[in-house]
Formats: C-alpha cells, sequence, structure tokens
RNA sequence: GCCCUGGUGGUGAAAUUGGUAGACACGCAGGACUUAAAAUCCUGUGAUCAUUGCGAUCGUGCGGGUUCAAGUCCCGCCUGGGGCACCA
C-alpha cells in the first residue's frame, strides 16, 4: 500500500478538528503545561519556511506534554496591527482591516496545512475591538498609575493626589527619574496644588504617571508627508525613493519603564532563559551606579548636571559637553558662537542616535562660548556641544575626562584640549605623552588634590563623599533603560482613550466605554504634517466640548506586551481573563521565538506583567518561565546598487549599476531584488546572481517597488562620494584627469531631489554645474544595459527583503509530516541557517520505509510475536534517546535517530507489534499524521496523541563487550574488544598483553597507561 | 561602534559536554532491477600520499597556550548572522 500523505493527512486534520482533540480545559486534575509560540505578524507575503521551525519545536513539545499526562494550552493568535499593512494601504487604497484579515485567513490556512496542536478557539487577533479594549483598559490603568518607589510598586493617581492635597509634593518629588517632563517639576505645597488649575495638575501629575505625555524626536520626511519609522530611513534618507529625513520633536505618549528597571533586573535571576538573552537584558536596562556632579557656569545661573560612573576622575575634567539637543545650549551659547552652535546642532540633530554612537572615527563638535567652574577646584571649564553625547541617556551632559574615557579622549585630541592624567597604573607609570586613554578601572589617583594616592575604588567612595558634603552632587544608580515611546503617528493601532480637554488637562476614557473603536477612514495618505492620518477626521477628533481626542496610535508591542493572558480566557468580555483562568494557567511553561524580540517585545511584556501583578490582576511575578530561542531560517537576498539622478527637467531616473563599483552618488541606495528572477554564476570565483533587462522587465511587474530600473555599467569611475550630513555633496573623480575636473566638486544633492524647495543663489549654481557633471559623466560611460551582476546576501526573511520562501509548495511535494521533519533535521532549533532543500528527500524517503515497515508485502501487517534483543535493543534505545533528547530540545538528534532505528528495524523485517507500538507513539509529536493512521490501522480508535508516552527499560540496552579505543600519545591506533565488566587494571593488563601494543612501543615502556572504563586507553611513551 | 551568537567534509550536520572527529542524511561515483526512465536496493565517498594489501601523514576559521588527551577549556585575532529603542 502506497503511502498517500496528502490524503492521510487532509482526513486527520479534519478529523483533530471535528474531535477538538487539542483544546485545552480550563479545569483539569491534570498538571497544567502552556506552550506558547511569539505572536506573527500577518505579512502579506504569507507564512515564511522560518516562521514554523519554532511552531514546529513548540507543537511537538506540546504534543510530547500531552503524551505524559498534561493538560496543555498551546494557542495562536495574530498581531495584526503594524506598518506594512498601512503602508500597503497607502499604496493601494485598500482597506487595512480587509487586507489584514486576508493575510490572517491564509496564515490560518497554512498553519493548519502544517498539523499543528493548537487550540484554534482560543485564536485572538490584536486588531479586533474585543480584544484591543483590553489593550486600552491597561493604558487607562498606566495612565492612572504611579510608582511609589518607597514600597518599589505602583498605587494609584488618586492616592497620589490626596498626598499632594495633604503635604505638596515633599518627599515625592523625587519619584521620577526619567524623561524630560519632570525638568520643570518644581517642590509644591498642599495650598500650591489646591491652587493649580487644571492644566498645571494635569502637567504636575504627568511627572508621575505611569503612562504619560512628553516630547521626543522622530524621523519626519517633508517628501512623503510621513513620519518614518528607523526601518524606513537608510544613510539619512528615506528608504522609499531616498527622499531626505528631518529629525523633529513631537509630543508623545511614554510608559515609564524605567520606575520597573531594578526589578526588571533582578527578576532575570529567576527565569531559566539562555544566559545569552539575560545578558542582553541586562545590558538593555544597563544599570551602573556612580554620581551626579554638579556643575555651575561663570557669569550664569545654570548648572549642568553630569552623570559619571568615575566621579574618581573629577580632578582630570577638561571639558564639558553638552549633547546638541540640551535645553541649556541656547542658554549657554555666547553670542560670538551662536552661528556656529547654531549651524552644529541644526546638522547633529538630523543624525540619528544609532549613526551618531557608531561613528567614532568623526569627531564633531563645537565651543558655546561659556566656561563652567570646577566644582572641586573652582578653575574654569570650557562648556562644549558634541553630538557623542546623547540627549536620553542620563543627564545628557558628560563631564570630559579625556585621560580615562576613549571618546572624551579622542574629542580632546581632535580640539587640542587639555589631557590631565589622574590615575596611573599601580605598578607603572603613564608616559608623558598618553597615546590612548588609561580607561581600566584600577590603579592610583594623581594629580588630584585629596583623593591623591587612592585606589580607584576607595576615590570613587571618597569624591562623592565629599561632593555630598559640599552639597554639589551625590551617589546615584542610572539605568541605560529609557521610557519606552509609546505613541505613532499612524492609523493603523490601537487609538488611545484619551480626551485633551479644553482647559489643557488630560483625561483618559472611563473603563466601562471602552473600546474606543477605530474609526472606519478610507484615504491613508499622510496629513502631510507630523501626525496620524486619524487627525484628518475632525468630526472624530473634535468634540462638541470644545475637547480634542489624541490622534496617535498606538506601538505595535501594545497588543504583544499582554496577549499571552488572553489566551487563558479569550472570549470574556467582562475581564481581560477571568481570576479563575489566570490562576489556573498561571503563567508560560514554555515560550518559544526568535532572538530578535530579546529586548523588545520581551522587556516590554514583563514590564506589563508585573504592572498587572501590582495591581493584583496576575498571579505571577514573571509572564515567562522558560525562553527558547529558535534560529532564523534566512533567505538568499540579491542585491544591488542603485543610483538616482535627478535630469534637467527635474524627473528622476534609477539606474541598477555594477555592484563591484563602489560608488556613492546623488541618492544611493541597496536595493533587493526577487532572486526566483535572477540567474545564479560564478565569476571570479565569487558566486553572484546576475539579472538581464527582460527579467528586470518581467519582475518589475510583479514588484512595483523595483520602479523603472534601467541597468548601467560603469567604466573608468571608482568613487564618488556624498558627505554624510547630507547637506552638501562631493563627487569624487578618482579618474579626474580623464573628466577633467577638480576631484571634488559640491553639489547639494537635498536640493537636487527636491526641485520645488526654493533655493537661494549659491545653491542654484551648484545645481547647475552639478547637472553639466552629471551628463559629462553619463555621456563618457560605456554604458551595457544587459545584465547586471548582483550580489549574494543571507539575511532574515521578509517580504521588503522580497525572499521569502513559503512552505506550501513542500506540503503539497512531500506532505505536513515530512515538512515537520526536515525543518528538524536540519540542524539545532536556536541555530539560524539559510533555508535550503537539499536534504528533504533523504527524510521523506525515512517516512515511507517507516510505512513500509507496517506494509510488509504491500499490505497492512503486524506480527504478533515476541520481539528479539536485538529488536528490543533497537526500540529501548529509541524510546530513551528520543525522551532525552526531546527534553533537551535536541529534535535534530531524533530525527536521525528515528532513521537510525527505522533502518535496523528495516534490516531485520522486523513487523511485531510490541515493537512498532511504542515507536508509532515516540514519532506522533514529530509526524502527526502518520502516527495517527498507523495507530488506527492497528486497530485503536482513540487518538495516538493522547498515548502514554513509553517507558525505556534499561536492562534491553546493556552490552557484553566495549571495544576499547587504544591511544598512543593520544592518538588511536587500533581498537579492542573487552568485556564491558572489565576492571581498569584488568583493561590495562589486557591491552599491554596484545601484540600491536607491542608494535607501537617500539621496544620503549610506557610513561604510564591512563584507562577510563567504557571510553579509552592511552599509552603515554 | 556597542551587545549577543555562530564558523567542523562538496552540503545540512553529529560528537554521551575533555576521551575513537564526521553518526544520520543530502549530493556525487559505481553497480543491481528496467526496453528505457522514475522509484527502490547494494557498494564507496574528509584531504593528501601510497595503492598489491598493509597503511601513513594532515585535518574542526586563524595564531598561541593548558592537558596523558582539545571541535570541546584559556588568551589574542579573522569572519558570517541577529539586535541597538518607530519592522514585527
Amino acid at each position: 500500500m502506497e503511502y498517500n500523505f496528502n490524503e492521510i493527512e487532509a482526513r486527520w486534520r479534519k478529523q483533530w478538528e471535528a474531535d477538538k482533540t487539542f483544546a485545552a480545559q480550563n479545569h483539569s486534575d491534570k498538571p497544567k503545561y502552556y506552550v506558547l509560540d511569539m505572536f506573527p505578524y500577518p505579512s502579506g507575503a504569507g507564512l515564511h519556511v522560518g516562521h514554523p521551525l519554532g511552531y514546529i519545536a513548540s507543537d511537538i513539545m506540546a504534543r510530547f506534554k500531552r503524551h505524559q499526562g498534561h493538560n496543555v494550552l498551546h494557542p495562536m493568535g495574530f498581531d495584526a496591527f503594524g506598518l506594512p499593512a498601512e503602508q500597503y494601504a497607502i499604496q493601494t487604497g485598500r482597506h487595512p482591516a480587509d487586507t489584514t484579515a486576508e493575510n490572517i485567513a491564509r496564515y490560518i490556512d497554512q498553519l493548519k496545512n502544517i498539523g499543528f496542536a493548537y487550540d484554534w478557539d482560543r485564536q485572538v487577533n490584536t486588531s479586533d475591538p474585543s480584544y484591543y479594549r483590553w489593550t486600552q483598559w491597561i493604558f487607562v490603568k498606566l495612565f492612572n498609575h504611579w510608582y511609589d518607589k518607597d514600597i518599589q510598586k505602583a498605587r494609584p493617581i488618586s492616592e497620589l493626589i490626596s498626598i499632594f492635597e495633604k503635604q505638596g509634593n515633599a518627599g515625592y518629588d523625587s519619584m521620577t527619574i526619567s524623561g524630560n517632563v519632570e525638568q520643570n517639576l518644581k517642590s509644591f505645597s498642599a495650598e500650591d496644588w489646591k491652587a493649580f488649575t487644571p492644566k498645571e495638575k494635569s502637567e504636575v501629575l504627568m511627572c508621575y504617571r505611569l503612562a504619560y505625555q512628553d516630547f521626543a524626536w522622530v524621523n519626519w520626511c517633508e517628501a512623503l508627508g510621513t513620519v518614518l519609522a528607523n526601518d524606513e530611513v537608510k544613510d539619512g534618507v528615506s528608504e522609499r525613493g531616498g527622499h531626505p529625513v528631518e529629525r523633529k520633536q513631537l509630543a508623545q505618549w511614554f510608559l515609564r519603564i524605567t520606575m520597573y528597571a531594578e526589578r526588571l533586573l533582578k527578576d532575570l535571576d529567576t527565569l531559566d532563559w539562555s544566559d545569552s538573552m539575560k545578558e542582553m537584558q541586562r545590558h538593555w536596562i544597563g544599570k551602573s551606579e556612580g554620581a551626579k556632579m554638579r556643575f555651575g557656569v561663570q557669569d550664569k545661573g545654570a548648572v549642568i548636571e553630569v552623570f559619571t560612573t568615575r566621579p574618581d576622575t573629577i580632578f582630570g575634567v577638561s571639558f564639558v559637553v553638552l549633547a546638541p539637543e540640551s535645553e541649556l545650549v541656547a542658554e549657554l551659547t555666547t553670542e560670538e558662537q551662536k552661528s556656529e552652535v547654531e549651524a552644529y546642532v541644526q546638522q547633529a540633530k538630523n543624525r540619528s542616535e544609532r549613526e551618531r554612537q557608531m561613528d567614532v572615527k568623526t569627531v564633531s563638535g563645537v565651543f558655546t562660548g561659556s566656561y563652567a567652574v570646577h566644582p572641586f577646584s573652582g578653575e574654569p571649564i570650557p562648556i562644549w556641544i558634541g553630538d557623542y553625547v546623547l540627549a536620553g541617556y542620563g543627564t545628557g551632559a558628560v563631564m570630559g575626562v579625556p585621560a580615562h574615557d576613549e571618546r572624551d579622549f579622542r574629542f580632546a585630541k581632535h580640539f587640542n584640549l587639555p589631557i590631565v592624567p589622574v590615575v596611573k597604573p599601580t605598578d607603572a607609570e603613564l608616559s608623558e605623552v598618553l597615546e590612548d586613554a588609561f580607561s581600566a578601572k584600577e590603579g592610583v589617583c594623581i594629580n588630584s588634590d585629596f583623593l591623591n594616592g587612592l585606589t580607584v575604588k576607595a576615590a570613587i567612595t571618597r569624591a562623592i563623599e565629599e561632593a555630598e558634603k559640599r552639597g554639589i552632587g551625590e551617589r546615584e544608580i542610572n539605568y541605560r533603560l529609557r521610557d519606552a515611546n509609546f505613541s505613532r503617528q499612524r492609523y493603523w493601532g490601537e487609538p488611545f482613550p484619551v480626551i485633551h480637554r479644553a482647559d489643557g488637562s488630560v483625561e483618559t476614557l472611563k473603563e466601562e466605554e471602552l473600546p474606543l473603536e477605530l474609526p472606519a477612514m478610507d484615504d491613508f495618505k499622510p496629513t502631510g504634517r507630523p501626525e496620524s492620518p486619524l487627525a484628518k477626521l475632525t468630526e472624530w477628533v473634535n468634540l462638541p466640548d470644545g475637547s480634542r481626542r489624541e490622534t496617535d496610535t498606538m506601538p505595535g508591542f501594545a497588543g504583544s506586551s499582554w496577549y499571552f493572558l488572553r489566551y487563558m480566557d479569550p472570549e470574556n468580555n467582562g475581564e481581560f481573563a477571568s481570576k479563575e483562568a489566570l490562576n489556573y494557567w498561571q503563567d508560560v511553561d514554555l515560550y518559544i521565538g526568535g532572538t530578535e524580540h530579546a529586548v523588545g517585545h520581551l522587556l516590554y511584556s514583563r514590564f506589563w506583567h508585573k504592572f498587572l501583578y501590582d495591581l493584583g490582576y496576575v498571579p505571577t511575578v514573571e509572564p515567562f518561565k522558560k525562553l527558547v530561542n529558535q534560529g532564523m531560517i534566512q533567505g538568499m537576498s540579491a542585491k544591488a546598487k542603485i543610483v538616482k539622478i535627478v535630469n534637467s527637467d527635474f524627473t528622476t531616473e534609477s539606474y541598477i549599476v555594477n555592484s563591484d563599483i563602489n560608488f556613492d552618488f546623488f541618492h544611493n541606495y541597496i536595493i533587493n531584488f526577487p532572486i526566483e528572477y535572477c540567474n545564479r554564476e560564478t565569476i571570479q570565483n565569487k558566486e553572484y546572481f546576475t539579472i538581464t533587462t527582460e527579467d528586470l522587465n518581467l519582475a518589475s511587474k510583479i514588484y512595483p517597488q523595483l520602479g523603472n530600473l534601467k541597468i548601467i555599467d560603469l567604466e573608468g569611475l571608482n568613487k564618488i562620494i556624498f558627505n554624510q550630513n547630507n547637506v552638501l555633496n562631493s563627487i569624487r573623480m578618482a579618474n579626474s584627469d580623464r573628466m577633467n575636473k577638480p576631484e571634488w566638486i559640491p553639489a547639494p544633492v537635498t536640493n537636487l531631489n527636491l526641485p520645488n524647495q526654493s533655493n537661494n543663489a549659491t545653491t542654484n549654481n551648484n545645481i547647475q554645474s552639478s547637472k553639466e557633471i552629471l551628463s559629462e559623466i553619463l555621456n563618457s560611460y560605456k554604458v551595457h544595459e544587459n545584465k547586471a551582476i548582483l550580489t549574494i546576501e543571507v539575511e532574515k526573511m521578509s517580504k521588503s527583503k522580497l525572499n521569502v520562501v513559503n512552505p506550501d509548495d513542500l506540503c503539497v511535494k512531500y506532505g505536513a509530516d515530512t515538512l515537520r521533519m526536515y525543518e528538524m533535521f536540519l540542524g539545532p532549533v536556536e541555530q539560524s541557517k539559510p533555508w535550503n532543500t537539499n536534504g528533504i528527500e533523504g527524510v521523506h524517503r525515512f517516512l515511507k520505509r517507516f510505512w513500509n515497515l507496517f506494509h510488509a508485502g504491500g499490505t497492512f501487517t503486524l506480527s504478533e510475536e515476541a520481539a528479539d534483543k536485538k529488536e528490543l535493543k533497537a526500540l529501548h534505545t529509541a524510546i530513551k534517546k528520543i525522551s532525552i533528547d526531546t527534553e533537551n530540545f535536541s529534535f535534530n538528534t531524533c530525527v536521525s535517530h528515528f532513521m537510525i532505528c527505522c533502518n535496523e528495524l528495516t534490516e531485520v523485517k522486523c513487523n511485531k507489534r510490541s515493537v512498532l507500538e511504542p515507536l508509532l507513539v515516540l514519532l506522533s509529536p514529530f509526524a502527526p499524521h502518520i502516527a495517527e493512521e498507523l495507530w488506527h490501522k492497528a486497530g485503536h480508535s482513540g487518538s495516538v496523541s493522547v498515548q502514554a508516552w513509553p517507558v525505556h527499560n534499561e536492562a534491553f540496552l546493556e552490552e557484553d563487550s566495549f571495544s576499547y579505543p587504544v591511544s598512543f600519545n593520544g592518538k588511536m591506533r587500533f581498537q579492542m574488544e573487552l568485556p564491558s565488566t572489565l576492571d581498569p587494571k584488568s583493561v590495562e593488563e589486557a591491552v599491554m598483553a596484545d601484540e600491536r601494543t607491542a608494535k607501537w612501543l617500539e621496544g620503549k615502556s610506557p610513561k604510564k597507561v591512563i584507562v577510563v572504563p567504557k571510553k579509552i586507553v592511552n599509552i603515554v611513551i
């Protein structure tokens, strides 16, 4: 009988669905086990082969635990709000709700095709009002709570108001440590509080609320008329179209996660997560102990606060650096420095934080003209502005100690500022002129007044004591973690249940008014202002009493920060989940997902969970007990450099250039190509994809983002560069003689691409000259239009990279069981690897052979004969190995072992019931359909998925003899079969008596003989 | 740049966590069956040398070190991948 997997699999999936075989019970005497997959975002490209890797692993565990007698909760749902759906809506005019619903339907189809044991009745969808009602409800709770540092717990804001009414904010003025809003918070008395206007009260409370409004920077793209995600910005220009991006400050919502920093850090110790994952979170939280120091400013009232972990180096301060965004910049800039400072700030603030941190080679900064006063020595210290200082970190200002900090050192070298060593190594002297910063946190203080002679450790303590005594600083613990920006200027997200009152106060809707549904819209185009498209719905926004609704929406992580709780009780309309359900399921026993969520989702979820715990809604402190990180299945990407040129009539043209040319030119960016239109070629021993003009034209029809590209191959041109601040471009021609042009020619690229922008005279001249140069360059190219060479890269699969491979075809060709086992066979789940189908045949052959064990001679037959020793050994080795390896998530070796066992049984033509039936249970988590089919053919009526997991008997595994590898000086020379019970001394004697030993000893006597029982014999000569 | 992670045959990988490197597969080569192909089955397959067999030497990204013994532990590099706060 043929192994007709398509028929078998479809039939059993239908049966399982009808029987609700995998439904979880909220009440059970069995121990509970909650297995969770990370929430997928239903992308338009459908499920790709990378998704199932983790899902198969979790499905195996869910089924395995069910075999072991657990009541298993294994749900699936969709993180359905998000940017891609909105972008698609802008492009096509189709409503995100429609496309999302279609995508979800497709995902469900695809997931069901793989035979996952999900309890589909518990499906959730974050964009469904019945779901986001509770997301909004949690937001309202966050808004209406503050964090009491004294008791380390969230408390209702009403209690804070009572405190203010009684005593003002005395004793509660340092309850906030993050954000900018609190900087304006002054001390006030109970009387002051009562006299505050609603607006003032609202502003004060914003300094305490766990959800609050503050200002933050966004990537504003004038040309697209919208705020861009970091992801959409590449090299300072928009990824779509290469338009300039400017950073703008907007009022936005934040979550005060920093209040939970200490608990988020401490509780990591209780989790069964990989060390690397915990390490990433620890680093993200970034606790550092040090001191806050205050520097007065000469002739000005301003005070600059800096945070430092090295107060011992305070006497080495030779400058102070402010972030370009610092509010003090305007105040401290002198008249003479004003234009220079403004130009610098303008330029620096448009660089992304990442770029500023990454770029350590180019040092930039500007002197404000003002001087700070050294808090101990009273010496004047110049105040600079530098973009290596980030506004969001610490206080947004640093004390420059060039001798002992690498970034400060580079800054001082570059601007010729004094470098004063104040710490020397304990057992050496520093060289006269420092070549590098001495940043080790050990040594002895020198040139440091009262700190001289102290070790670094002692000096840190001493410096803080002295600062506290003189009132110029104090001990402080700082966290790198920043409050979570919770606002997006988008349509497709949860609307904020927030009303801005006409009197300037801010309040949320009442809980019973939720959900605030996302209003219907059919025009998703950006408003052209930095705001959500919702702002266009003036009727919805403006309320009759003069108040306004919030128009921002919540970010992707809102809905995904608590979804695991909803699965416990998804239909509940009165609560996000019932007490009973929460108390029964408690937390997630096993969470499987990618490391890319290491610090985003996993930190926010932990924060929300702790908040809900503080409020008494959840019974556990942590949501995810055990975390397993699946590796990423990567895709092959084909990439090419694109040059976008503005012609004299201001139309743009895009060219793909030969990838070997190192080339930056006007708007230049890298673009992905669909590899199905590319050919693989080896050129000069390197692998490339190539694409012809014909293929490109075909591809452009399916992928509009490829646009009207032309292929050109440039000759004689090595390098063209534009500078990083994106204001002026410089074109450099290595072959400048031939071009008969000077080496560097400035061209204002920004303006070239913004024809409508009014330009001043100089800029216009530059446009003219650059256009001339351009045409000259283009005319001198030898242009080939037939073929482009694209580089091959391995990277994560995503729709935007056009490298998605989906599992559907494989399911049809080989069946879901083959796909499941093959993905596991690829290697350890936690390892990333590029997708290839090279080995899938082997797995499919295994399943056929396994099927054939039950179908000797073509018909289904099982023998009732007793198993012999060899068969029992094969079976029990398999039970042992597969049980242990499954427990350890080593699924690839499980598959190998199934193959070994099957090969052994095939060899002895075993079709005995007592051997094959337990194997069906072992196989069922991995290949559930074939196991179920054969189980039923064997005459059983219940599902194989609830059968008890077999237990191995050690007695069947014992061997009488062991083949000892005998090595000389660590090199294995021959093997020797000896009884396994033989003691080490007898083993040594037996080996020494062997004639082969004599041969290898060459007459010498051994210095030492090492015998490790049932492992190895090593003879040292 | 910072944090995390990987690197073993032509390919995916395995190695009881310091004890025979390459299990199990894919691919390839040869053979059987077949008119033929597919499917299936058998044999071989790290490299180099030696091939009449015995065999020998090298070999886990590179360079050092610890050890009777290193893919595994330590130090220093090179390199692929993921994340870096608005992709999800």
